[in-house]
DNA sequence: TATGAATGAGTCTTCATTCAT
DNA sequence: CATGAATGAAGACTCATTCAT
């Protein structure tokens, strides 16, 4: 259980690995990687094992078989990074600050872990995702709720703009920094968009969600 | 190996004979919906030939292979969808019509077609996407890059706030149509998501865009 | 379903066999053959294919997988066999016309099938046996129980000697016949049973059978 | 790869300490249950090492392969057995007294090694037993052949039916004994063998192995 | 058109075995 | 003594693809 996330682990030799660095970890980085790059549909055990730099059988050492594997990826890689990501969430009472949160929030995570985005849409938020039921066992739901129920408060203060669907605020924040972010690869293929960056998603995110908020809420009428 | 693309809509078969629908196209309509349900890496071809009623060997009489298929399905299913939400989006010279416009015609597309939000999030939009590189070699970029200079020419009139990044307008329009579209599925697991449907995402969508233009004042205006 | 039994199939041709006779019989007849003398677990799915003359994947083919290839082979080798072999017991009355009447279809039913002892005698009735449960729920237990009667009933008649415990008659039936047959082959590596034959083993049979009965009873009837 | 067969009888393992037991021993133990439950070929060592309570890598300390644990099962559990219950055949030289002296023997060991009747019945006797050549090297053959040669000697004296096949003799009292004792499990789950026990098989099997010699000698000797 | 039979290549999984510690 | 890590070889099963009919 001790990991070792720092050290960052290079995809090295074959048999007896670097100290500080063991097998297990560098497959469930190798898996997370490639799920990504893949879906986990398209990966074989096989890939995941020689990116790692272990035999196929090693896979089954220490995870017994596929799905155990997704299990254990789910609760030692995504699980982690979902609770760091959204458990702060809880700490806002205004929207605006809570919607910039977590949009910082997920833009660091991501520099840190550029397999997310990715992982994200196409095995949890998309229909039939491999990964989506067993995420959804542990989501941190109230996290979820905290924020519809502050959207819901500011928008009867006439703070939020009242076309604002409240209960789609968090899909709306992930389709506008987890999506951008997945699809850069496709966006930085057409000439205009080459050098758009991390930044600039960033930004854009926080452009649009804020404008719902920023509305002139000062004195009290119902904006529109 | 004589393929037949150009003999269409013939009705003749022994096995289901549905007068005016022939096996070619029932296998296209059961691609696109497996495709979407489980991805595309996770479809054999056998789950198509009978989901669509026919033996897997039909397959490869109509498409040859596997690869064939997609790129039928891209030709036949998705470039014709594509064309016919976004190039009414040359018509417009103004943002927030512009934009409307297009989350409207997204909508009622996938009204008639269900499979698209899933199939396009996970197989076209995401990195590693199996259509991506297909769908972009006859994508019709001009559409895309019309949306951007007009957006780029509102944000300099002033008519759109200036955080806003232009060249991410396309992809936040997906990201909040197609990604809530997709996700339906796993929100309306959750309890006080259960009621949401397409309308809800309309609107929250176009609130979202429209928050972003509808900012005064054509003539000095300093947002925010 | 349309069997073949009459028609004698060879071990031949690789790719396009034998009129009348098709590959699934011939995989059938080649398990059959394998478990008896290697066990069920001692034998591959290859090894099976390759004595039928075929590639691996046709088992699957007609199969599915392992366990239904069991299925098949019970239902379709076994069960029949078995039928035939218990069921005439009902016709008789008397304990010596019966035992020796089966006795004697079962060496004529090994005659043709040499491979049922030992597969009877390790998979179906020895714990633990990979055929026991699957042809359990099939066994025609009614032929058993009359077996059963008819001794009980001569044994209270003092046909029988009391000693004899009528519940296991048919036990020691199969442990009179298809035991010796399953170990034929041991027996012959000893020098002096070097000449045994399954005609040998019958009469044997036969003769420790009949003794329990031909018991000159008590005061008149010469039982035979 | 210095073996270890030397040392025996040590306790100071970290594990099982079990006084008196040591690994070795309770590993043949696991063998010798696991086999008869499940046959040879259908247990791993790692099942093995599991109910030993030690690891897999212990069974290879012990015994360096898996022919080399077959070797000492045979060596250390199996011809002690064998030789228990066979050499004091060679006392008797009336087939009654041989013959049940041989049963009640047999029962009485099957009574401290449960695992022997379908151990026997599946690896030895039957064609293809994993054990079969391993016991025959080492097989006390002369037993077998003083009770081949008095069975022989009495039936020219007329004192055993003339049917009778003294060659299959041997067979005829595993058959009678040893198979009804492995196939018991099956017996009972027929309701009407539910309550047989090890008791009915040996007064069964004396019975009929009693009738083929009691037959009142033609002339006048006293049979018994 | 349409299909059943057949297969090769690949994927997951199991397992006996080795070995440094 | 004892073990965890590691592996190669093999086994079951899947699947796209081919082809004679």
């Amino acid at each position: 259980m001790a990991r070792a996330r720092t050290v960052r682990r290079r995809r090295i030799g074959r048999p007896h690995p670097v100290p500080g660095v063991d097998a297990r970890e560098l497959l469930l980085d190798a898996a997370v990687s490639l799920f990504a790059e893949q879906g986990i549909a398209g990966t074989t055990i096989a890939q995941i094992a020689v990116a790692a730099g272990v035999t196929p059988a090693m896979v089954h050492y220490y995870f017994t078989n596929r799905d155990r594997l997704l299990d254990a990826l789910v609760r030692e890689r995504l699980q982690p990074i979902l609770t760091s990501v959204w458990s702060p969430v809880t700490a806002s009472r205004e929207v605006g600050p809570m919607l910039r949160g977590l949009v910082e929030r997920i833009l660091a995570v991501v520099e840190v872990n550029p397999w997310l985005p990715s992982l994200w849409i196409r095995e949890i938020v998309t229909e039939g995702g491999r990964l989506r039921s067993r995420l959804l066992k542990a989501l941190p739901f109230e996290y979820v709720q905290h924020m519809i129920s502050v959207v819901t408060a500011a928008q009867r203060r006439g703070e939020v703009i009242p076309q604002i669907e409240p209960r789609l605020m968090p899909v709306s924040v992930i389709g506008l920094t987890l999506l951008p972010l997945a699809a850069i690869g496709i966006l930085q293929q057409l000439p205009p968009m080459r050098s758009l960056d991390r930044a600039d998603i960033a930004r854009n995110a926080e452009a649009l969600l804020s404008a719902v908020v920023s509305r002139a809420p000062h004195r009290r009428g119902a904006v529109r």
